[in-house]
RNA sequence: GCCCGGGUAGCUCAGUUGGUAGAGCAUGCGACUGAAAAUCGCAGUGUCGGCGGUUCGACCCCGUCCCCGGGCA
């Protein structure tokens, strides 16, 4: 076992979608050599930079930027795979002595990189793909009779916790419950984590939101999502699930939806911050700091510093 | 001006031989173990257009007025 004093710092920013995480990363950037390394689902994909948000090539340039856009949009990426990213990059991080700075909105990853997850043998792709072509209702009949408890304890609705349950019985032979007794891989243990969780006031936060959908439609989005679709990808695949791909496919299909459709985007784009907002709030520990303030242009400049000190002192 | 259709939840609409109303979406809250920008669970809310009448009782029937849409002049 590692002493506290011997275990290196992990800096963590972490909060909904448009709560100004980036900006306060970047101004961090300015105090201490950290390199940001994206926790964020749909910023991995290479096909997404517009629509999922990602930092601009100038702001890339301000400090080293790691794990955005680096997945190519025909893959299917996951938790366990960013984790694995994850922490090969934060090793490589600190080889060059700087300071892995984790930034992101995506709860699951970060706490697989953490608490680690179920050891699951890779699925057979046969197995996931037969799976995954039945309908939740027949996929549930079938978890029934493969694993009563999981049948049980999910939604008949579930399309995703009850596919899964599914494909990992059919391909390992035994039920989920038998693998998620133990967690692997995570590296929680192992660090010094400095987290600040970004909670600002619900109202800024959705008009943000709103303000941000217009600029990503009048700075390129729009081809991003031609460019996608012409790539006939598994509309399946989490590329062609990030919110706005299909909103803006269907504005390029009749410009007459685009007003309706605009619409549609920012009610997911705030449905989805609430989600953030419920995660973030309930599921990491009562000691991580929570920020309920905006993120002002002088404020971000405040918590950088109140970072920086909890990442040298502590 | 006349005729027809409509006015019920934030929105779109359903409804009852007359017994004070319910779906979807939105919203709020929550869950979350390899698709997580995914997926799922739970929960509000209503002067049923206004006024008057009939009735034990009106969202429902009658009268009248207002508003919206369409048609005829």
């Amino acid at each position: 076992m590692i002493s506290d004093s011997e275990k290196l710092p992990l800096i963590l920013i972490a909060g909904p979608t448009a709560s100004g995480k980036s900006a306060l990363a970047l101004a961090l950037s300015r105090l201490l050599p950290v390199t940001i390394i994206n926790a964020d689902a749909s910023q991995v994909y290479l096909d997404l930079a517009v629509v999922s948000a990602r930092p601009s090539e100038a702001e890339e340039r301000q400090a080293p930027h790691r794990l955005f856009g680096h997945v190519d949009g025909a893959q299917s990426y996951s938790a366990a795979a960013w984790a694995a990213d994850a922490r090969t990059a934060i090793d490589r991080v600190r080889a060059n002595w700087r300071i892995p700075l984790l930034v992101g909105g995506t709860g699951l990853y970060l706490r697989t990189l953490l608490d680690g997850i179920a050891p699951v043998p890779e699925i057979d792709p046969d197995v996931r793909k037969a799976v995954r072509t039945l309908a939740v209702g027949e996929a549930h009949v079938a978890l029934a009779s493969g694993d009563p408890a999981a049948a049980a304890r999910l939604s008949p609705n579930d399309t995703t916790r009850v596919a899964r349950a599914l494909e990992v019985v059919r391909s390992t032979g035994k039920p989920i419950a038998h693998w998620q007794a133990e967690r692997i891989g995570g590296i929680g243990d192992t660090v010094r984590l400095v987290p600040m969780i970004l909670l600002p006031p619900r109202e800024w936060l959705l008009a943000r939101c709103d303000a941000r959908f217009d600029v990503m439609l009048e700075t390129g989005g729009r081809d991003e999502v031609a460019a996608l679709i012409a790539r006939n990808l598994d509309p399946m695949l989490p590329v062609m699930r990030a919110i706005g791909v299909r909103e803006i496919a269907g504005m390029l299909a009749d410009p007459a939806q685009t007003s309706s459709l605009t619409a549609q985007a920012k009610i997911a784009t705030r449905q989805y911050a609430k989600r953030q907002y419920t995660w973030f709030r309930n599921q990491p520990p009562a000691d991580w700091t929570r920020i309920e303030t905006q993120l002002d242009n002088e404020f971000i400049n405040n918590l950088a510093i109140k970072l920086q000190h909890m990442a040298l002192t502590d």
